[in-house]
DNA sequence: CTCACTTCCTTCGATTTCGAAGATAAGCCG
DNA sequence: CGGCTTATCTTCGAAATCGAAGGAAGTGAG
């Protein structure tokens, strides 16, 4: 099962261009690898005849002969990735391209501790893999996302803030020693933005927002996720324009965060005597047209569009989708986007486009499968 | 003269490592380009052949036989660069390691208009090559910075606040008809990023803030520099926090540069009754002790650092480099690091450095050598 | 329908690149 | 000084890659 897959040299690169979906014929493959059609014909050939790529039907046509469609071969291994939260953890197992095979989601406690929690995890990809994955089809790596930061350096988690007992915990070298595979381990909110790359083809420079119980963001810098040393990406403890003054838990006042998050909206309509208990009811209050929510909501998307407004003038990015649980409430964009397009600069804001993430509930998988694809290729 | 490079293939990659200064001999260019020691060696020969390298020499041993050391050859071409600023132009001539030959400084009214500004730019250059280049060393490339945005698909100036005449010209192209060779065209922050970078190797994701008559930033990002839209780096229209309300130009009130930019603190020094009619002015009063200037540029580093604050966090840099010719002012780096670091998060300051800028004044005419060279070698 | 044209893919000899082995030139150390 | 080690660079047969030519399979115009 832990076969590796022959592809050090340029077999790889046509193997990514199409697990990616970049490339479907030999003749695309010859576009974009440099390549000499001659010399991509025979390598397809060997990937053929290793089992990892497939024939299938015909493409359409571009004015000439059609070309002979390739795909990933469903026998060519599949890849295990986690999301794991504050109190569930949300895994699957995905085809090399990337697509779900199967997800489901587990209540987790992450305050158990490193060890419990990722061999729960590992334990849970046994189980998927006993049943939906036929024998002789290999695992090709294993991928898990955290909530809280991560070194790129070493792949352990650094001062996370929620989640006592990891900091400096190796996570990939424990799940190496389960699994002799590639490995990833990545912040949530990273995956989110690599897994929502996938849904804006040609977009070089994305913003992912995820406006759920905190505020979570990762950036797609020149089409590949811009780490920094790990922490990149916060935008929650940035300080807002404020009349009174809050105190958030990282100990600095008028964090973004203490007014925007979902947690924030939470206490705020609970003091307000309005019962709430997940970032979802307040959507649900929204919807129902209950005035203090819809307010709040918002108050909370001005800030947001207020934050942005600063990132978008240095970033110009291409699009900023937003995302997260919270992000189903209309208002919220709506305030987003007014808040950006008055402050930001025309140019900064000529092509810019603010809009609902489209990946949905498993772009953090996705993500992971993306980024795991591509280690899982190169090496 | 217009003899193009014959580096389509690999041999263009060797040339880069050597040019950038990454490899210095045959052993390291092996290492670096991935290609067998033997193939390298076979593509050196030719690029000595073709004059376009030169051997120089021994480096020293790392504990084996000293590598015979690789240089450009000083016949290989040059490279032509300018700086346009809203007064002068700086312009010079580089060889193809970006290193300058030849620099010097016109008074220039960019609100000529393109076509004279441009032409006295050309005319500059060829005056200077036939002084200082030998007939038959090709020039290979001509670059040039200007002080506003640069849509990097047309490479056309886009709504340039002080650039009347400018907006939408086609600059690459103009400078191309009577070139017929590699063109570049960028703002001017963008080029001293990409120059300062090459002071800080190693370094892949650097903020270079120039705080001059105006603030501006250039982004290096995953070691390449980041355009965004064209648009990218501009931080002197964000908002900061302010008991008063002063108008910016650009009709927002409270913008960074109505209160931090060279521009803001001369006039208020001019209000205080303190003469000053450069930024450098500034610089040379602190250095007397005046508490008027001191006390500015005080407060220009903290509303800088604040903005920063914002940045670093997500973006998560290894370096910000602080350049321009406020910096000179010791007060102003003091307290843009004073600000980062109290409102910061602990794992975005971790191995942040704040620092002064290292590449002094052609840091934009190295940054066009950098990327003209890339360029210039690419094709 | 025919014919010109485009695109996709393969065949095959020429060229480039590789990599193992060896030659060359140092440093280290007794 | 003279082996021993390390590193740089070259030689040469094997392997991979290229590119021109051509066959295959489509489109579209007359």
């Amino acid at each position: 099962m832990n076969q590796r897959l022959p592809v050090q040299g340029p077999q790889g690169d046509l193997l990514r261009l199409v697990a990616t979906g970049r490339a479907e014929s030999r003749a695309e493959l010859a576009r974009l690898s440099g390549l000499a059609a001659s010399s991509v014909s025979l390598r397809v050939e060997e990937l053929i005849d290793a089992g990892l790529l497939a024939e299938e039907g015909a493409g359409t046509s571009r004015g000439g002969r059609r070309p002979r469609r390739l795909r990933l071969s469903p026998g060519a291994g599949v890849l295990a990735v986690a999301d794991l939260g504050a109190h569930h953890v949300r895994l699957g197992l995905l085809d090399l391209s990337g697509d779900p095979l199967v997800i489901e989601e587990h209540p987790c406690d992450i305050t158990e501790g490193p060890r419990r929690t990722l061999d729960r995890i590992a334990d849970a990809f046994d189980a998927l893999l006993t049943e939906h994955v036929p024998a002789g089809v290999p695992l090709r790596g294993v991928g898990t996302g955290v909530p809280g930061p991560v070194d790129p350096a070493t792949l352990r988690v650094v001062t996370p803030s929620r989640m006592p007992g990891w900091n400096d915990f190796p996570v990939a070298e424990h799940l190496a020693t389960r699994y002799d595979l590639p490995v990833l381990v990545e912040n949530d909110a990273n995956l989110m933005a690599a897994g929502e790359a996938r849904w804006w083809p040609g977009t070089e420079n994305l913003m992912v927002v995820k406006a759920g119980t905190g505020i979570g963001c990762g950036v797609i810098a020149g089409g590949r996720l811009h780490r920094g040393r790990g922490a990149a990406g916060d935008i929650s403890h940035v300080r807002v324009r404020s009349d009174s003054s809050v105190m958030c838990a990282c100990g600095h006042p008028d964090c973004l965060e203490a007014y925007a998050s979902g947690a924030a909206l939470m206490t705020a309509l609970t003091e307000a005597g309005i019962a709430v208990t997940r970032p979802a009811d307040i959507v649900t209050l929204v919807n129902d047209a209950v005035p203090e929510a819809t307010s709040l909501v918002r108050g909370a998307g001005r800030r947001m569009g207020e934050v942005l407004t600063v990132l978008v003038n240095f970033f110009n990015p291409d699009v900023v989708a937003v995302g997260g649980s919270l992000s189903a409430a209309e208002p919220l964009l709506t305030s987003i986007r007014a808040a950006v397009w008055e402050r930001c600069l025309p140019l900064a804001t000529r092509d810019l486009e603010i809009a609902p993430a489209r990946a949905g509930r498993d772009a953090a998988l996705q993500g992971a499968g993306a980024l795991l694809l591509e280690a899982a290729l190169t090496m």
